[in-house]
DNA sequence: ACTGTATTTAAGTATTTGCTTAAATAATGA
DNA sequence: TCATTATTTAAGCAAATACTTAAATACAGT
């Protein structure tokens, strides 16, 4: 099915509402914009998808305030079981997000140098909190 | 079930590893840091998670850019049926990230002021690209 | 009051998510 | 080699997600 408005209204029942007001002009800069970022807004919906959730989130945090963590750790700090705590860990890595390296049985995680810059800006969002509990 | 080193082991079987190289110390701080900042980790995180699907994403970066839209120009623009739209604005209007604004029939929907200081840096991510390709 | 337009809401559904438990891998040390 | 420890993977499942279609609501103009 298609949405939109189209020149040729008869040809399919188009859902659309059919404002006069509708700014074409915008509509379709829209559309280029959205067309040329196209891969952009994947890769960053995907990040963001990562960090939206809160024990990724948690642990993205504790990464960064630590340096590195293993899931044993994780486990402990965030009181979630070991393969909880690895599916997500899977899933960030997938994306490449942190990176793994071992150290005898240990795997220490880190975030990847290349996603701080976008991380960091949010993880102040946190810690400004402490700040106001510091004064 | 409980999850992490406690002192009576022999209380639970812990399921959490017991490395000896794990600094206590480090891990008690760590959890208590998530404890006092946990009202931000959930309210970042649900943030997040809305800007984390790469429809609302989209919608956010057009709310941004253009200022304001209604539900009907987003239904165009993203090629999407009115109702889908519908029900991701209301995500994001639940959660009080936009705000509509009734003229007539029409909604226009826009990003509350308070959240455009986290959702802009991540636009950037976006429209860095832009400036690339214009130069 | 009636018609048409813009939007929301409801109900149904296929897919994804995030945990659980149990089993499999990988590395260490006796 | 065998037992122990750290981590991953697999299978199962309840809950959440994101769409669909159809119906309801809200407003405007005649």
């Amino acid at each position: 099915m298609r949405y939109g408005r189209t020149i040729n209204v008869t040809m399919d029942k188009n859902q659309s509402c059919i404002r006069v007001l509708a700014d074409e002009v915008q509509i379709q800069q829209c559309k280029e914009n959205l067309e040329e970022n196209k891969e952009s807004f994947g890769k960053l919906s995907s990040i963001l998808n990562l960090a939206g959730n809160e024990v990724r989130l948690k642990i993205l945090y504790l990464l960064e305030q630590e340096g590195q963590l293993c899931p044993c750790d994780l486990s402990d700090i965030l009181g979630m079981s070991i393969p909880a705590i690895s599916q997500h860990i899977r899933k960030m890595k997938d994306r490449n997000i942190i990176t793994g390296k071992r150290s005898g049985q240990t795997i220490f995680y880190a975030i990847n140098e290349e996603h701080l810059e976008l991380l960091k800006p949010l993880f102040q969002e946190i810690t400004v909190g402490d700040k106001k509990e510091m004064i």
